[in-house]
DNA sequence: GGCGATTTGTCCGTATGTATA
DNA sequence: CTATACATACGGACAAATCGC
């Protein structure tokens, strides 16, 4: 059996370490003297970890100064109007969204499910890559009742927002329901699109989104590249029942 | 370069499908036949990315009828008072907590910031496992300030659920305040507790909960055994601000 | 219960690329 | 370099189990 190197055990934890926010993009790592007692290895052996981290662009070292976190995960928070682009902008960053595929056909059974759709109902899929400053994020399928949106597919193609394009076919709001978070491994196609290596670490999220009555207008699948992307979920302007 | 096989990617893809809730449970696949159509190979190749998942205990194949979801991931809400056990056994399953290590020591830069603590206060650290019916679906590690709670470390180790430790220490009550979830691969360590592969997905979150007047009362960081666990938000019940 | 359509299980064979001796 | 073995992938045929009418 293969073992591990412990290097790689350590920048594998400082890579989650930065990724799960506890560094953020600016931060000080801890000195590799620090690094070497805590993990109880030699402060050579932190270093070929370190050395990894920054080949890999996620850390800077300084000399004199210390070791810096060069970029951490953006946020991506999840809320019931979480809109994409607007939340990137909100942080600064340009997003571009390239449109894959749009195409009116027939909801399998998943899809008529989960819009409540009878039986050779048409839906408008709509299937993209959105990306943050050339780096890839999230691989995504909207699934539409077409019934509702006959313009959809047009709109989207023309290739705004998906809240533009929504606004533009009489639906000025709409919020999320709910939300399922599972983690995967990257399949090839995935892997090509996000910019990651085959089996890497990807979260998965199910959403559907309904009008204000409660009709389900989008039922959305997305992946996004895990060590690059941090889901958040705020609850601090929320009430809601007993336990 | 080592090409994926057909096969690989259908397993992946399926296995992806139900772990994202699009199947569940008791669910019924498409024939072999529609599958094959769907990915474009020849039934044969759906029959042996079947067969992986079959092995693993994923679907179950009957003869005449077709092929079913034989286990579906656990959801687990994340919300303002989510608990664990309690939502748990409300699904009708058995929860088992095991504790790995229980200390009071010094707060690192991490902690000490996310607790909202000066320099030099101390942390009761509670390190565990929680399984589910054998299987392990999450390592969680729970940082409390010590000067709140003298007690807790002594409460903690006597195996019960960490809303009763705190009730016992007077904290009737906590909020989570926010979460972060990152998806990453499963170190050494981490497999072998979640009896997962090296490297396979781990769902990470990142959370504070907090006193009803906001003072943060806990820090903790989770792994999820990602394919075995969909954490799911629920937004129904709330409402929030302006976009 | 019977019958036919559907669906999985098993067998035959063919071809191709890759790793190994 | 050749021979062999193995995994991948496709195609077809038929048996056996299941389900709906």
């Amino acid at each position: 059996m293969a073992r591990t190197p412990v290097w790689t055990a350590i920048t594998t934890t400082l890579r989650g370490e930065i990724a799960g926010g506890q560094y953020r993009a600016g931060d000080k790592l801890p000195t590799e003297a620090e690094l070497a007692t805590r993990f109880g290895v030699n402060r050579h052996t932190v270093r070929r970890a370190l050395g990894d981290l920054a080949e890999a662009g996620i850390v800077r070292a300084r000399r004199g100064a210390g070791v810096f976190v060069e970029s951490s995960p953006t946020d991506y928070p999840i809320g019931r109007r979480v809109r994409f682009h607007q939340n990137i902008r909100a942080a600064g960053r340009t997003p571009i969204k390239q449109v894959l595929r749009v195409e009116t056909r027939l909801a399998d059974e998943v899809e008529a499910a989960a819009l409540a759709l009878g039986k050779g109902a048409e839906v408008v899929v709509y299937e993209g890559l959105s990306s943050l400053s050339d780096a890839p994020v999230a691989l995504f399928t909207s699934t539409f009742p077409a019934a509702l949106l006959p313009h959809l597919g047009e709109s989207l193609a023309a290739g705004g927002s998906v809240t533009e394009a929504l606004a533009a076919n009489g639906v000025p709001d709409y919020i999320r329901r709910d939300t399922r978070i599972t983690a995967e491994a990257a399949t090839p196609t995935q892997a090509l699109h996000l910019r990651v290596r085959e089996g890497a670490p990807v979260l998965r999220t199910v959403a559907v989104n309904t009008l204000l009555d409660g009709t389900p207008i989008e039922y959305g699948v997305s992946f996004f590249a895990g060590e690059r992307i941090a889901l958040t979920v705020a609850l601090d302007d929320t009430k809601d029942s007993l336990d």
